[in-house]
DNA sequence: ATGCTCTACCCAATCGTTTGCGCCAATCGT
DNA sequence: ACGATTGGCGCAAACGATTGGGTAGAGCAT
């Protein structure tokens, strides 16, 4: 029963019992260890039953101005409104829960002065560490001075600056699509590569182009196209490339969005899905199978790379040495890759 | 630059400066009619020069200890994976920045036990007040004892029991939708109603039925089918509702994820949406335009929600009277609703 | 009786801010 | 010239928890 009179307090339980505050902290606080010499049996079970019956509750402000450990970890992402994003962030969530940190997650838009404001200001709430997931290739954020002393770890996006990341492995995930597409015929193939600064696109491209490179169809510079990672950049950068004259007859949109794009450009051209054109997204998002004509797309384990970058980050919080994660990615085939249009190449 | 020697704080500014800490922190943050009585001019230049050259930013653990104010608050939402959901606390987290407020969001799947879980997480960091975005219509897990005295709004969902909350008009959403049947001369309709628990889907419901109704054409029983609010869910209801002998000419899903579950099933049952079909959904997702046959669908303006449901729990916590804000949704007719199939009705 | 080791506690400093109050000197009113 | 202001600060007590040190008494051996 709270409200009895201001919030519970260690000093309240302690006062009720003719206790010190320091006995009465070590017994509901203290490592085992010095749970057991703190005080006799009976009066840690008093101050248990005590503590629970007034509900009490340490008050975080305290402890964390006190330990100088917060329990709070800062999560940056472009988008939540993004599936890709939000998944991951349930994994985040989750095993944050699990091992007591509260996350605050906020938006940069993967804009970099947001990115930096927005390192600020977790920084400000004094965060134990951070999830980033709005990494550019470049590192550019990561390198702002504030951030040096607080641990973090990437997630979903590396970088080329190497700090350590949980990924997808996006190149593999790429070269599954070529794989596919080359098994069915399609010597004339697109990339709907994504924004360049985020490696999710930019390695599932290569992993594509790549895998033609190495069958001796090298895709020429127009047939990659970038775009922001949504619909409507999906769809523009689609129009674009069926409208040339040599259109292909197979497009790799890397992510869902993308793909979902291209199908209303497809279908503004009167072009029909799975027979006068293959495509292949990225993500495996719930909507992929719901589509009338359902979507191929590379199944990613996100939500595990959430969970797996707050494992990370709090090895990296306790000093042990940590290296990048990467998850394997596998294809799911569906009706949007039709038929083989010629034979199989190799 | 930081890392001369630990973090910097009032007191090591102070003592660079000769002054008394008392000094310095009035000046950084008093009120600003504090701020002229605590030093002269000169003085409080000196200070500010300091502080911003250490880059000194107060402990938020310290202050909000003092002061008993976190300017933290707790957002619920069931799934942050939903677009729509993703999209509120896009404003949520817009308009709490502005305010110099940091939020916890943390996903609760509608499940009671974790409902109440987590708003005693939110409330054992101090909160100063949650935003609630997965009420249920019965308020059940609001009246925790441990909430009184905490402020709170709801956001999206309202309940039955009177909380403030910041809505989107759905009643009037559904009005909308039947009135757009209506002129297209639809007689046999069905809605997919979503969970039952929550208001957004039961009172678009309602706005649907009781226009109906108005209209002498009450919907029977058996064509009002709750699933939940998501692709799946939305096709099983829709093969019931379509497998049945008096098959619906439209069907209103009370969301858009509902709406896409809904179009896999029409595929699969060889139904040409526009014209075997009508179909509407709700929130008006990006994705809505972009499908092959593009969805009609009631936009609602979310982001917004989250911005004013920060503003409302704002004035709650100082303290001013306050009421629950509804905004207005409206309808955009694409071809998924296709052409009349029959004269008008009124 | 003395010294030792436990057991079961208590003491007090500390984390970084905020804020009511007090104090000294300079200025003002008369 | 003398008391009353007021400008410009300093003092110290909070806020609630943690933690490295006591210390008093009991029990034991010498």
């Amino acid at each position: 029963m709270a409200g009895d009179g201001g919030p519970v307090t260690l000093r309240g339980i302690a006062e009720q019992l003719g206790l010190h505050v320091s006995t009465v902290s070590r017994v509901l606080n203290g490592s085992s260890g010095e749970q057991g010499r703190a005080a006799s049996g009976e009066t840690a079970r008093r101050i248990r039953e005590l503590a629970d019956e007034l509900g009490y509750r340490p008050n975080p402000h305290a402890t964390s101005l006190r330990t100088r450990r917060s329990n709070l970890v800062g999560v940056l992402f472009p988008r939540l409104s993004e599936i890709v994003v939000a998944t991951i962030y349930e994994g985040v969530e989750e095993e944050a829960t699990l091992r007591g940190l509260s996350t605050f997650v906020t938006n940069t838009h993967d804009d970099p002065t947001t990115q930096r404001e927005r390192i600020g200001m977790v920084l400000g709430r004094r965060v134990d560490g951070l999830i980033i997931g709005d990494a550019h290739l470049d590192g550019a954020a990561l390198a702002a001075p504030a951030l040096d002393g607080t641990p973090f770890v990437l997630v979903n996006r590396r970088t080329d600056t190497g700090h350590p990341a949980v990924t997808c492995d996006d190149h593999l995930g790429g070269r599954l699509v070529a794989e596919h597409f080359l098994a069915l015929g399609h010597r004339q193939v697109a990339v709907i590569a994504g924004e360049p600064f985020a490696s999710t696109g930019t390695d599932r491209t290569t992993g594509f182009t790549d895998r033609y490179r190495e069958a001796g169809l090298p895709l020429s510079a127009h047939s990659v196209r970038h775009c922001r990672f949504d619909t409507a950049g999906g769809h523009r950068a689609a129009v674009e490339l069926l409208s040339g004259s040599d259109r292909p007859t197979a497009i790799f949109a890397v992510n869902d969005l993308a793909a979902i794009g291209t199908i209303g450009a497809a279908r503004d051209l009167g072009l029909r899905l799975g027979e006068d054109l293959a495509l292949a997204g990225f993500n495996d998002t719930p909507l992929a199978a719901e589509l009338p004509v359902p979507l191929t797309s590379v199944h990613s384990p996100m939500a595990e790379q959430g969970r797996r970058a707050v494992r990370l980050l709090l090895r990296r919080i306790a000093g042990e040495p940590i290296a990048s994660e990467v998850l394997r990615p596998d294809l799911v085939v569906r009706a949007s890759t039709g038929t083989p249009i010629g034979p199989g190449l190799r």
